[in-house]
Formats: structure tokens, C-alpha cells, sequence
DNA sequence: TATTGTTATACTCTATAACTATA
DNA sequence: TATAGTTATAGAGTATAACAATA
């Protein structure tokens, strides 16, 4: 896979819109003001934190790639699973597991009962891949974790419980 | 442009590995314990609502044409500018600039000093459909906010705007 | 006959290279 | 001669349609 050369990113110092800004302690009084603020906010927020762990991307393999051995990594799966899975159409994913299986990353077999279903897993090389690419996602969050004070990891060990509460709806 | 008919997600119940669920209420002496869990789990909680917010999506525009036109939004721009920002190369930048001017959401304008300059705003078009993007965004993650009662929702007004600061190093 | 997966073909987005216009 | 942008061409990923194998 060849890869792409790309420009320099410029990083725009993220300019919140007009009227979007929130004070950092707001009074009990408009603390609850405004729900729609807040969600904008936090997913906006959200959505940077994405941008910002992607631009630090090795882009060894293809986005799309390494989410299939992540989805993978969580439980063996068929075909037709992960191209519902992931959005794609079967022809699509049929191709993408194609090379993933030439690069040695995912083992195929024929399903025992029923001869059509082709299950795939991960071998210990899409395994050891899924692994450094986590620590890699990890690395540049953990790093802005560590200038906070432990007060403030603690608000946000709270949020995290209420997001991951809420997104599993 | 097409709108390509997509299989329908399977929406699999956010499976967190093994050893990375936190308990929901800390005790302080284990508060500070893992920097690198707090990491990880507000990362992956970040790049769900990222990916959560997208399923939502009417795909009425390319998700790369309405980050041109989100940006376009903040402030005019060159080609080289948004290339750069948006990390393509100046041709494809090109190619969706025109699109987006066929469509009639981008204006284009010679620069008064340098000819060799295009200079790039949104038309009214692009506007409404840049602020109707984002309400659609926002009506997602608003909903799932109406769910937490105020307290929580304190909690994570407090941690965007550490999200924020930290975003912003 | 229905379902799972693959192959055939076309379209979109991306890239690099070559070109035009302006500085 | 250097820079901003466009056009030419090719590669990668995706789609639908047609096909093969199995149930």
C-alpha cells in the first residue's frame, strides 16, 4: 500500500462559533439553562479528540482496515457480520478481508455446519497490530491527562462513566 | 451525486475489553491510580459519540464536503489554505471546491491584489445547509443529555471545558 | 428457491505529474 | 523562476449486478 504523502496540517486553534463559548464555573443558578449548549459543546469536543488522536495516525494500514482487526480483535466474525458491522457491502468487505488475509493478519475457515459461512479471526500478527495501534491511540490522550491536577482527572473519570452510561443506550 | 443504499448497522453493544470497565465511583485513593485507564476510556468514549453522531447522518453531502464548508463557515479561504488545513492535495481540493460551486453553496472570487488567488465564502445556500448540519448534530447528543439528571449533566459541563482547555494546548 | 460469499464492472475520491496563469 | 490553481492520469475503496456454492 502505497502511502499517500499529505500536506502539513494546519492546526487552526479551534475557534468555537459566536456565542458558543461556555464560562468555566457557571453559577447553580444557569448551570442548567441550556442542554442543547452542552450537548454541542461536548460533542464538538468529542469530535476534536477524534480529529486530534487520527492526526497522529502512523497510517501503516488503512483506516478501514484497522477497524475490522479492531472489531475482530472483540469476537471471530463472518463476512456478511462485519460488512453490516462496519456499512459496507458485502462485496467490499469481501475484498478488504481478501487482503487482510494475504498480509497475514486474519486466519479464514469454513464454518463446520454450514459451508457457505466464512469465519474469520485474527492471527497472532492482526492481534500484536490491534495491540500497538491502541497504545498508540492512547498515547497522545494520556499525555494531555497528565497536565491536568488529579481534581480534574476526577471530573473527567466522572464523565467518562456518564458517557460510555449514556452511549450505551 | 448517488446516495449509496447502505445495509442496515449492526448496532453491537459497546463491548469494552476486558479490564478497562472503571467502577462508577472511584474511591479517592484509587481516583489517581491509572492515568493511562482515564486515557483510554475517555478516548474510545470520545470516538463513539464521534461515531454514534455520524450513524445519524442524512449523507445528503459527503462528510468531506461538509468539513469544506464547515470550515468555509469560520472564514473565507483559498484552495491552498483549505488543502492544507483539510489535509489533501491541492487537486482534490480543487475538484470539491468546484463541486461544491456547481452546487451553488461556494463562491468564488479572484483575489484584488494576487490573480493567482481564489478566494472561497459560502453562498446563503451553504450557510443554511452548514447550520442545518449541525443542528442535526447537535439533536443526537441533546437528546441523550435530556436523559442525565442536572447534577450529571454538571459534571459534564465541567469536563468539556477541561476537554477544551486541553484540546486548545 | 434462498442465502453466503466472490467476481465483474463502474463511479468517486484521492494522489502525483504536467500544464496555465500570475507574480 | 516561483507560486496558485487546474487538468490528465492512475490507484484504492465502494457500489450494484451477475455468478458460484451451499442450505
Amino acid at each position: 500500500m502505497p502511502t499517500p504523502s499529505r500536506p502539513d496540517p494546519i492546526r487552526t486553534p479551534s475557534q468555537p462559533d459566536p456565542g458558543c463559548s461556555r464560562p468555566a464555573t457557571p453559577s447553580p443558578a444557569e448551570a442548567d439553562k441550556s442542554v442543547a449548549d452542552l450537548a454541542h459543546d461536548l460533542r464538538a469536543a468529542c469530535m476534536l479528540v477524534t480529529r486530534r488522536v487520527r492526526y497522529e495516525a502512523d497510517n501503516a494500514l488503512a483506516p478501514h482496515l484497522v477497524s475490522i482487526l479492531a472489531r475482530l480483535s472483540r469476537e471471530p466474525r463472518t463476512v456478511g457480520e462485519l460488512a453490516a458491522i462496519e456499512q459496507v457491502s458485502a462485496p467490499s468487505m469481501s475484498r478488504s478481508v481478501a487482503h487482510l488475509h494475504e498480509l497475514g493478519y486474519v486466519d479464514r475457515s469454513a464454518d463446520e455446519r454450514d459451508g457457505r459461512l466464512v469465519r474469520l479471526s485474527l492471527t497472532a500478527e492482526g492481534a500484536d497490530l490491534i495491540h500497538a495501534e491502541r497504545l498508540r491511540r492512547d498515547r497522545w490522550m494520556i499525555s494531555r491527562m497528565e497536565d491536568l491536577a488529579p481534581e480534574q482527572r476526577q471530573v473527567l473519570r466522572e464523565a467518562t462513566v456518564l458517557l460510555e452510561t449514556v452511549l450505551d443506550r
